[in-house]
RNA sequence: GUGGCUGUAGCUCAGUUGGUUAGAGCGUCGGUUUGUGGUACCGGAUGUCGGGGGUUCAAAUCCCCUCAGCCACCCCA
């Protein structure tokens, strides 16, 4: 037979990886649950609609990465490539704009079709934050606060700079299109092939080309801010004023935009230094559109998402102490008693017990000190016949014996003392 | 989607200009007699050489296709 891999992109996660995935999330809900947002948690699959009309129809998103297929019922689905507009849809779906308090968060799976490599998946994992509510820099400020403690709390941020942009709103926005379209059709000749496209497309991503040709030429293209009216500049001045007032540090970059559709005003992204590609770890901005784009009301809202197999790549290990405790019985004819005894003990936290079922006495022993144990547990015949069984400290190489039912206190003790 | 590199035991790799039953280290399993491990010594197992096709008397080695991984572009978290 042939063997069965996973799908391409997709990974199966486990060891040191799993658990700084753990840590992560464990992290982020603490802090979340500190600012009062709400753990949401979306269905994987949603209408197709809810992407096309959000992100735009010509994001490559949309147009060429999203797992997308008609069910039995002929319903057209796709399993969700980002949170923001899922998140968004179910604040539509629940009437949540009837809430007190719309501060939400979400920890889970994405899914989009592309070429795999470091820091790039087919199925990889998001966590985010949602604010909705009514237009205010505090808000931005309060999301930014937000991602600048948890990298902060997680000993990265300092790996990282945080860039900031705004894109204004749809009035001077497009205003500024318009202009650098017809400043980028004069330089035609210089742009790359791949700029050339986007120039028809979506001329803004034009500003965050690699290509080394674009970079002379987005040099010299229009900015934004100077297109900006009072409303899109006075935005933007409240937030890099109240990013001082908060001590974040913060680097403007006049070249950086988005890809999708919904947003305007604030863009943020972490970085990393490395000159690799796939250098954002957690990105955001404000999409005071979405809720009307998928036929809700005029709330706005402000929010980001981080790649989780992206930050565990610049994560440091993140296991903790465990201590084992191998516990076996000299004949196979106590299995059962052993069996028994490990039933009725009471997990703790930082303690593994490990039954050893298989081989002789030398063969336990041997297993249990490959297992890296720092005692063994035996219940041993003659002394079993007491009720008593025999602790066999593997560092010391000393050997004591307790009773049965004092076996909570005597594990307690010996934990108390590591 | 485009381009480059890679693919040999569970892991890390060797395999000479194509030439007998494909190797090493680590790990794993067993042994060095009874209820005492870590070390040491001895021994065993494991591979359709990523998959398929072709060239050849002969292919892990050469050619084609395909799949997967990594990297860059594209895009994005």
């Amino acid at each position: 037979m042939q063997k069965i891999n996973s799908v391409k992109g997709m990974r199966d996660l486990f060891g040191e990886e799993l658990i700084k995935h753990q840590y992560l999330s464990q992290i982020f809900r603490k802090l979340c649950t500190f600012y009062n947002y709400e753990e949401i948690a979306t269905p994987l699959v949603e209408h197709i609609q809810i992407f096309n009309r959000s992100l735009g129809e010509t994001s490559d998103i949309v147009s060429k990465e999203m797992y997308n297929f008609k069910d039995q019922g002929d319903d057209h689905l796709v399993l969700r490539p980002e949170g923001t507009a899922a998140v968004a849809r179910a604040y539509i779906s629940n009437n949540f704009q009837q809430k007190l308090v719309n501060k939400y968060f979400y920890i889970g799976s994405m899914f989009r079709r592309e070429r795999p490599q470091s820091g790039r998946l087919r199925q990889f994992n998001q966590f985010g934050v949602e604010f909705f509510g009514n237009r205010n820099i505090l808000s931005d400020l309060e999301v930014i606060l937000l991602a600048d403690n948890f990298l902060n709390k997680i000993g990265i941020r300092k790996k990282l700079r945080l860039e900031i942009n705004s894109l204004g709103n749809k009035e001077s926005r497009g205003k500024y299109i318009e202009s650098l379209k017809e400043f980028l059709n004069k330089k035609k000749s210089h742009l790359s092939e791949e700029s050339l496209r986007r120039l028809e497309k979506n001329p803004l991503r034009i500003l965050d080309s690699k290509n080394s040709k674009d970079l002379e030429i987005v040099k010299e293209c229009p900015k934004i801010n100077s297109f900006f009216d009072k409303e899109s500049s006075d935005f933007f001045d409240g937030i890099t004023k109240g990013l001082k007032q908060l001590g974040i540090t913060f680097e403007l970059n006049s070249n950086l935009v988005r890809g999708l559709d919904y947003y305007n005003h604030t863009a943020f992204e972490y970085k990393t230094f490395e000159e690799k590609s796939q250098n954002t770890i957690l990105a955001g901005g404000r999409y005071d559109s979405l809720i009307n784009m998928l036929g809700g009301n005029n709330s706005t809202g402000v929010g980001w998402a981080a790649g989780i197999e992206r930050i565990v790549l610049n994560l440091v290990s993140k296991n903790k102490e465990k201590f084992t405790i191998s516990v076996f019985s000299n004949s196979p004819e106590f299995n059962f008693e052993v069996l028994n005894l490990i039933k009725n003990l009471k997990p703790k936290d930082n303690l593994q017990i490990n039954f050893l079922n298989s081989g002789n006495f030398k063969k336990k022993l041997s297993k249990a000190s490959k297992l890296k144990s720092f005692a063994c547990i035996i219940l041993a015949e003659n002394e079993w016949k007491e009720k008593k069984l025999i602790w066999k400290d593997l560092i010391s190489d000393s050997q004591e014996t307790f009773s049965l039912d004092m076996i909570e206190e005597f594990l307690n003790n010996k934990l108390d003392k590591k």
